[in-house]
DNA sequence: ACCTGAACACCGTTCAAGT
DNA sequence: ACCTGAACACCGTTCAAGT
């Protein structure tokens, strides 16, 4: 009988399989985990999002891991993008630190996706490049920009890791739950510390513990 | 009858139900892990590890990841033990730090279990107490004492996060290819100040990069 | 009270077969 | 050359039923 009507339930695909493209997968992925988190990312969901078969990503990506260093890698596009005219070296590394926190915090579990992979690809070594490129300009040596520039790339990572659990601790039901058992540990006589850095520890004031943070290592730099 | 019989150990299932004990459990899954990476620990494989059925384990941990902040808590154990006498507070700084970091690589992909989870236990609480007092005594406000502490977590494990994915790294088959990609895009021309980092990138002198991370905030905290 | 057995709704990955 | 369809060997989690 006739071809016509052998297309019913596909709402997308027409006659031909789909062309799958790498870019337009990696941009999904990143979509699909500022939906609904890494947790819920999964190469048939990626698969499905893409009107594909999951066998067909692994055409394009050896393993799930391929495809979250490439998401890692797409996430600090621009990054490494040129400075300011004029700013003091001091300036120069906030500005490049302050560039991957936000890089980092723009994606759902974006400091996760990043901490999970290693990528080589070239946002991610031209950042470092420039990031070790300020450091040797206040007169470090070629080790000590690279030591001092790793010092700073995993206190953002750590941090930005800390912030986003935070995050998703404070749009999940267990926070009451935490918040109430933290406080009743906050026994003056057993943590006598914790008692008082309880309105820090529970403050929501990320950008200002991010400064923190790195004006201590800036400093720390500057008494060299 | 006397009751001596019925402490055998029952390496197999006997005639009772074998009685699931939570400390157990906990230190039989840091076990797993070590011998087969986090990737590998399932409900499944340590419910067989410790000879019940996987949905025993429920009874004792609402999820898995409640299983796994009690393992991130069981390898926080004696961090916060008391510190010699007459250090300074350097010196105390520099022990607490490294104590924190060698309780994360004891275990394999400890600081991803670390970092993955949210503790509220007693080893980690105590940990945070006596780092917040150390940098209270050094005449710190409790608001910059708490900053300055998540700083020096927060590079702790940003930095164990990386020695440890670096030792996987080394240990796997992608190795070598790793290492030569890196080295084709450490062209003088596109990356110069990456072709100056290589030796330092490449080196495996972890102890180096972290006495230098913690070194620099240590004197950012003295420049105060 | 605590565990077993079996199920539910999924996973990452592989590969012969189609076009 | 690139994708589909179907399979393999698993997952985390739930829950009625046993003891």
């Amino acid at each position: 009988m006739g071809p016509t009507s052998t297309s019913s339930s596909a709402q997308r695909s027409r006659g031909r399989p789909r062309k799958m493209a790498v870019p337009e997968a990696v941009t999904t992925a990143l979509r699909l985990v500022d939906e609904d988190g890494l947790d819920s990312l999964t190469m048939r969901r990626l698969a499905a999002a893409l009107d594909v078969q999951a066998g067909t990503l692994y055409r394009h990506f050896a393993t799930k891991q391929t495809l979250l260093a490439a998401m890692a890698e797409e996430m600090l596009a621009g990054c490494a993008g040129p400075l300011p005219d004029g700013l003091t070296w001091r300036e120069q590394i906030t500005e490049l630190a302050g560039r991957l926190r936000m890089a980092l915090l723009r994606h759902r579990d974006g400091a996760r996706v990043h901490a999970g992979t290693h990528s080589v690809g070239p946002n991610t070594l031209s950042y470092t490049d420039t990031l070790v490129g300020v450091l040797r300009e206040t007169g470090l040596s070629p080790e000590a920009a690279t030591r001092t520039a790793l010092t700073i790339v995993h206190f953002i990572v750590g941090h930005t890791l800390e912030e986003q659990a935070a995050q998703a601790l404070a749009e999940s039901t267990e926070l009451p739950a935490t918040l109430t058992l933290l406080h009743a540990a906050l026994d003056p006589g057993t943590y006598p510390n914790l008692a008082a850095a309880e309105a820090t520890l529970t403050s929501t004031d990320f950008v200002g513990h991010f400064a923190h943070g790195l004006n201590l290592i800036i400093k720390g730099l500057a008494g060299e």
